[in-house]
DNA sequence: ATGTGTCAACTAACATGTTAGTATGTTTAG
DNA sequence: CTAAACATACTAACATGTTAGTTGACACAT
């Protein structure tokens, strides 16, 4: 009789560039954000190898990269489990989400081209678009890419990374939020008022904007210890 | 006859704790943050584990460690060095340690307790003493603290890791400024501003304050770039 | 029935063998 | 004399074998 145990929700390798280890690591990151594996999965190295098909060193290299963003939590000699939700690290995250992101928006605010003026436009007229069509996955891209685009345009390369390392856990709650996005029109409306401040150059204004859309988001963040109890460590 | 290789100036093992491959990457960030292994060192896999003694795999898990961090390059199949530093890079690391510590100091001056002032004041009188008696090192370690401290008070845990993270660049670009250090008077005299404000709990003026004192440490840095020419990437 | 001690099975951590890509030095053709 | 091609040596990346620590089940004593 063969075993029938059930494979782990993984995307495919060969479709990605760079080192193995750095494709299994991608793979795996992005099963554990989209919570397709949901926190408290057990990650088994061989089975993995076996899945993919690859040997148990470029394994170790990727989860041990998971370990240090604090995405899964491996107990030594015994099991590597995807990490739960904890509020206070989520509490952290948005503290540091807040700082990097109103610096950059104050800065960006001085420093402002026309062309990125021109794309910022250009992508709020895309979510606008997305709202109306209540698509609530592209909005929730847009809506990243429109962050990341003033990020971007700080002009330092990797400040775009850091915030991402930093609020991985953010980005994996925020999943959570989808089903429920009706709020993606005051969303929108928070982007303008951002972006309207950036065209007239007032960084403390756009400063402030930014800083009352980021603070919605740990609020509707809240409910859901009680909503997914399980998702999240004992208090 | 023996080829004599010459050693790389590492501490020791044995008198670290945790997994065999966090005390390597202890052993080779400590080696290269206070540059006994200057930019460009070359670093050979196979020597290191002859000269602590342990296999390929906790040296490999370091080194891919100190590689997310930026502190080394890994030319695949061929190398690793010693990062070299890079003006951009440390621009980049100085607005990031910007915009977490003015959010630190703006949210500390709104929470700080009397046990905490009075840490804070004991450690500048500290800082006082090792001026006075002119030790560099010394006072360079209490100036870390002080900002630690700070960033500790935040309540949150992990700030001070992340900013840690972010600049290690920062940290290592600093130990080159240590030989002249005359400024530590001027240093003392900024953190004292910052303590007064938060003291007040004026978060505004605390905020100024510190951006003031952050600010002096990239001019300070910048000519570096013609002194340690060697140490820096061709620009 | 319950708490404890032992043991077996399983896992991550570590060691080592193998492969493939890179750089350099040498040789040879122009 | 110079430049290109090739061979060689060396490296990181990957695969696999081995060790040791943890967990959970079961037997046994209370």
């Amino acid at each position: 009789m063969t075993e029938e145990l059930e494979k782990l929700p993984l995307g495919d390798i060969e479709t990605l560039t760079g080192s193995l280890a750095h494709r299994v690591y991608v793979v795996l990151r992005e099963a554990i954000l989209h919570m397709r594996c949901p926190p408290g999965t057990v990650l088994r190295k061989g089975q993995i190898c076996d899945q993919l098909g690859v040997s148990r060193s470029p394994v170790a290299e990727a989860i041990a990269k998971l370990s240090a963003e604090g995405l899964v939590d491996v107990v030594p000699q015994s099991a590597t489990r995807v990490s739960r939700f904890s509020m206070s690290v989520i509490r952290e995250a948005t503290f540091l989400r807040e700082a990097l992101e109103l610096a950059a928006v104050e800065r960006v605010a001085q420093t402002i081209t026309e062309e990125q003026l021109v794309a910022l436009t250009r992508n709020l007229k895309l979510q606008r678009l997305l709202v109306e069509d209540g698509d609530h996955a592209g909005f929730f891209e847009a809506d990243e890419d429109f962050h990341n685009m003033i990020m971007a345009f700080t002009g330092y390369q990797g400040v775009t990374r850091t915030l991402a390392g930093v609020s991985l856990q953010l980005s994996r709650a925020r999943i959570l939020l989808l089903p429920s996005s009706d709020r993606a029109q005051e969303s929108l409306r928070e982007h303008e008022e951002v972006l309207e401040a950036l065209r007239r150059r007032d960084a403390e204004t756009a400063r402030r904007a930014m800083r009352f859309h980021l603070g919605q988001l740990i609020s509707r963040i809240e409910p859901l210890e009680q909503v997914h109890s399980d998702f999240f460590v004992a208090q």
